[in-house]
DNA sequence: CTCCCGTATTCCGCTGTGCGGAATTTGCTT
DNA sequence: AAGCAAATTCCGCACAGCGGAATACGGGAG
């Protein structure tokens, strides 16, 4: 983790040159949501300390932020010798941006549908930093059920809803994520990333991509993706399951095909509309 | 809506003297904070211009917050001529808040089995300001589907899940929010509060309130709440249907009873681990 | 094409906010 | 009682953030 100051040579294109310090950034602003995002989902309770370590701030611009977001209500501070958890507001907020999401409305019946007949979940998600966001899941009627939830994350790099949605981006777009990428694989990325050119090599033709265990090896899954008319962004969607029944066959010549139709139905609706 | 501004003479302790102006409080991260929730559930896109208007925040301010917001990703930008919408990261940081509500996990599995016996929906929920936000909801095999979902915020003042969680308030908290709803209510507060005050009186002795078509005349409902012995807070449920099917004697001989039962059992296991 | 108007952005100098090292307090442990 | 770890408070400085005013943008109307 970086210290949280004013971007300057950071990554919007590549720093060129000379961006003395931005004075539009406001860092104050962004110190107290690095604290908020310090919260990751499994560990419940930080102290200040925690906090400090995991942001690299110093403990009493941590003290502040603290104070601050609990007045707020972002954050609470339980009782029991002060650490703290995130609070009411926080959730708020999440539930205010899903609600304004209007592809998960039209998506929805048609997510349903096609996981019904299927047998096999279906998602919906957006790319958030270098995750694919889960912001909508049907599970139709199969008896796979898979532990992943709307708010769940999985890795851009490694799963058929990455893949789809880095197919789907522009080239800036992508080459913005590769960046942040291989920051965060390391060692492992030029691997990774050849597996991505190579899977969404077809995309273009196909209209699909396929990951066969590259995530988790109980999971193949086969994604694709479509991009609003508004501009609002890319969104990806996925159909996956247990490789015995996601097989390199099932996925090319059944759920592929499927999936792109599906695509195909939501963009008709959600850009003629 | 007042300017967000250093908190002074402000509602902690009824503004006894000389609390020079908070040194602990980080304006700027209150100011952000505010435009992030400026977005309500139903109204999609904001240009600077609203949220200036909304927030009281002048202009340029609006502009540094929302640029920051945008390169944090709590925001995004759409392209048709520069609004805003919400934007994964604050969805990410709602989920994680949710996550970690141990409660739910607990409560979860008794709440559906009542649900289902019942035949009547089960809401959880938390205060959040002058609202009730639902953490969670069992359906169970109701015919009847209330529309509220996780995320939902009803008027603590006005329902029954509102009741139950002011009831178990201590007296300096239910204080504070009563002032809260005063402001909110204005006008229509003193009735309001003599409702609650008759609805809450009867509460340490049978366990659960009762709230008559008091908020939309389509519902009536039970409500009860439990305090966790961590100190995290005060968690409100409900159960509600119809008028026809959660009468005065109804919900006094079956539904109070039952909801009386369940928070026994949460709270057992809950502060028994 | 030009004008007009509403909105967003940039400018820029002042000031008071936020900063953080060091000292102090708090509260638990041995 | 002494020792320790974590949180908070202190305080003066520097500069981050502020916001009024000026400017740029950009979409209709004529």
């Amino acid at each position: 983790m970086d210290t949280i100051a004013r971007p300057e040579g950071d990554g919007t294109l590549a720093g060129n040159g000379a961006e003395p310090s931005d004075r539009k950034f406001v860092v104050a602003l962004a110190r107290g949501l690095e604290v908020l995002r310090a919260f990751h989902v499994r560990d419940g309770f930080l102290g200040n300390q925690e906090i400090a370590d995991r942001t690299g701030l110093p403990k009493p611009t941590v003290t502040r932020l603290t104070y601050t977001l609990c007045k707020l209500g972002y954050l609470m501070q339980v009782p029991r010798l002060g650490k703290y958890q995130l609070a009411p507001s926080a959730i708020t907020l999440g539930y205010s941006a899903l609600a304004n999401l209007g592809i998960r409305q039209i998506a929805r019946p048609l997510m349903e549908e096609l996981a019904d007949s299927l047998a096999a979940p279906i998602a919906l998600g957006v790319t958030d930093r270098n995750r694919a966001l889960y912001v909508d899941i049907s599970r139709g009627s199969s008896a796979f059920t898979i532990q992943l939830e709307i708010g769940s994350r999985v890795p851009l790099a490694k799963t058929a809803m990455g893949w789809a949605l880095l197919a789907k981006m522009t080239v800036p777009e992508r080459t913005a994520v590769y960046d942040r990428l291989a920051a965060r694989h390391g060692a492992e990325w030029p691997l990774l990333r050849a597996k991505i050119e190579h899977a969404i090599a077809d995309y273009p033709a196909k209209g699909f991509v396929t990951a066969d265990q590259t995530w988790r090896n109980d999971i193949s899954a086969v994604g694709v993706a479509l991009r609003a008319a508004d501009g609002s962004g890319v969104y990806g969607l996925n159909c996956g399951g247990p490789p015995h029944q996601f097989t390199r066959h099932t996925m090319e010549t059944v759920y592929g095909p499927a999936m792109v139709a599906l695509v195909k139905r939501i963009e008709k609706v959600l850009n003629g509309s």
